[in-house]
DNA sequence: ACCTGAACACCGTTCAAGT
DNA sequence: ACCTGAACACCGTTCAAGT
């Protein structure tokens, strides 16, 4: 009734989708396989294992290649298209930062940063610090907001969420903030290339 | 035998720094507390409730006041003192990543943050949102930093965690990016204003 | 190779009853 | 007010046995 890993990756996320993240346990996935729950460990080593497939499956799937010429519009892509692709699901930013938490997986979004920041003028060890400066900002935020979304439409009381009335602005402006650093950096980084040639 | 909430939460913080956050389950404390588990309920309405009560006095007991004249200066030393006090403690980040996640608490830095930028000449609505930046950077790269640190200690392969053999440094570098975006960010304000007057 | 049956060692939470 | 006893409705995981 199973037979591949990738129908049990699927089957959890529609199941996350569904019911949240806490509903996601392997005797429910399990039923919705309708398999017997030792029949997991035959696909998957633990359940853990299986979350981080989840949440790799999640972010390839909402993946959008970085167009844009000019570095600053490239990482702004790149952000803008992690955060749609975790509220897309449901806890989907709870999914993932456990899963990073825990240190298995989620981080293809890092490599794609990476790339955005090529050509930047960032000197090369500062790449990566970068990436994940704007990788964990882009996190916390999503996660953050959309656990308010959730909370607020289950029904809590919406006694302005992020300190305004619109969550997109919000991550917006920090996002902003972050890439002023970086142009900072760059481009004083840049100033004493000129000097140094 | 228990008497008191506070005690609860102190043993529970002892139980986490001990045996970590996956082991600090009510029975575990109701056993450390000499209980039985259902008396745990006469202190503390839910686990959740009990995780945020615990997050809240590790930041509380780690707390050191800022006290650099400039703005920068201080903002650097609440996010340092705050990974410190996160690190301190066994999944100290986790827990406080997860409180956070659920909503429920764990956010008394944020208030630290927005007063360390006071005088920061930020508009007032980007205050907030420059505090929440700094805060998600530094939980999320601290909550990283931790697993890699603990995985490393129960023997996992050290393979170049953070991109660098120090992750203090990695995390002072990533800061540095952040504090240089908001003083880009002042400093346009400043002007705007001067031109203004 | 893939799955079942059955068990092991746990969970969080509720609630009547005791003192 | 604080706690026990006992239960309810679950967990993740292992492993011999079946096909």
């Amino acid at each position: 009734m199973v037979h591949a890993r990738s129908d049990v990756v699927s089957t959890a996320l529609r199941v996350l989708d569904a019911h949240g993240l806490a509903d996601l346990t392997m005797r429910r996935l399990a039923a919705e396989l309708d398999v017997r729950p030792s029949a997991l460990y035959h696909h998957v080593a633990d359940k853990q294992t299986l979350l981080a497939a989840v949440a790799d499956e999640l972010l390839a799937r909402g993946r959008r290649p970085a167009t844009a010429h000019a570095w600053p519009d490239r990482v702004r892509e790149v952000a803008v298209g992690l955060r749609d692709a975790l509220l897309a699901w449901t806890d989907g930013a709870e999914l993932v930062g456990t899963v990073v938490g825990f240190g298995l997986g989620g981080t293809a979004p890092l490599r794609d940063l990476e790339e955005a920041l090529a050509g930047s003028g960032l000197p090369d060890d500062l790449v990566p610090v970068a990436a994940r400066t704007v990788w964990h900002f882009t996190l916390g935020h999503t996660w953050e907001e959309q656990t308010h979304l959730q909370a607020g439409a289950a029904g809590a009381i919406p006694d302005e969420p992020l300190g305004t009335r619109d969550p997109g602005a919000a991550f917006t402006a920090g996002l902003e903030l972050v890439l002023d650093g970086l142009r900072a950096r760059a481009d004083r980084s840049t100033d004493r290339s000129l000097t140094a040639g």
